[in-house]
DNA sequence: AAATAACATCGTAATATTGCTATATAACTT
DNA sequence: AAGTTATATAGCAATATTACGATGTTATTT
């Protein structure tokens, strides 16, 4: 086979995993990181920042605003891309909460 | 080409990687979850509790332990898994700082 | 000594991920 | 109208991931 099974995971789990996914590249952690600065979010500028392509660095945009961490807002050509720090909160808790949780049942 | 670029970003993003990337599987959240109950820590039970097969269980051990998140010890025959609370404090906090330094960063 | 039990490893197949170049699209500039 | 700029998309190649059945290994049990 070799698709990862979801629908035999408890739901939790297949979001932290989810959301974990999309921090499981130093791109975009890297690009969390520029973005977080606030001053040059165009794609052209983290691009070059990051020293990955436009294409590519477009593609990792993509991916970690599907799962709701960025928004942005066109200005003519240019598009600005900001943290939704409410999203960024969310995964927060959710990542705190798993580690608490597990370790309080650890012996 | 096709394989992440580690080498041109910074330690901290590679690593953070690293850590999510153990988290980024649904089955690997779930071992967590169910080796924290400390009960039944065999590679055996954790298949059956958590439906995949013994030899996809034990990989995905492997993976998590590679990490460090694990430790076990055997005996004879079986190998008891056990949290690394220590690590997983490790993981705690480089997590939060990110999250944190991520949020204080944005406007 | 043979059977059983727990686990690891090998080999394989299906699919996902990462990155690029080339090209399209859309808006501004001259 | 033609050129420039910012971004997105298509297509592709290389590699990584996920999962399984079959088989090997080691220790206990009968």
């Amino acid at each position: 086979m070799g698709v990862t099974k979801r629908h035999i995971h408890p739901m939790q789990a297949n979001k932290l995993a989810d959301y974990a996914k999309v921090l499981s590249n130093p791109a975009r952690v890297a690009i969390l990181n520029y973005i977080g600065d606030c001053e040059g979010c165009l794609c052209k500028d983290i691009s070059e920042k990051i020293m990955l392509s436009q294409p590519t660095t477009s593609q990792h945009l993509e991916v970690i605003k599907k799962v709701g961490l960025l928004k942005s807002k066109f200005e003519g050509k240019s598009q600005y891309y900001r943290i939704n720090v409410d999203k960024l909160n969310e995964l927060k808790s959710l990542f705190q909460e798993f580690f608490e949780t597990t370790e309080a049942k650890c012996c």
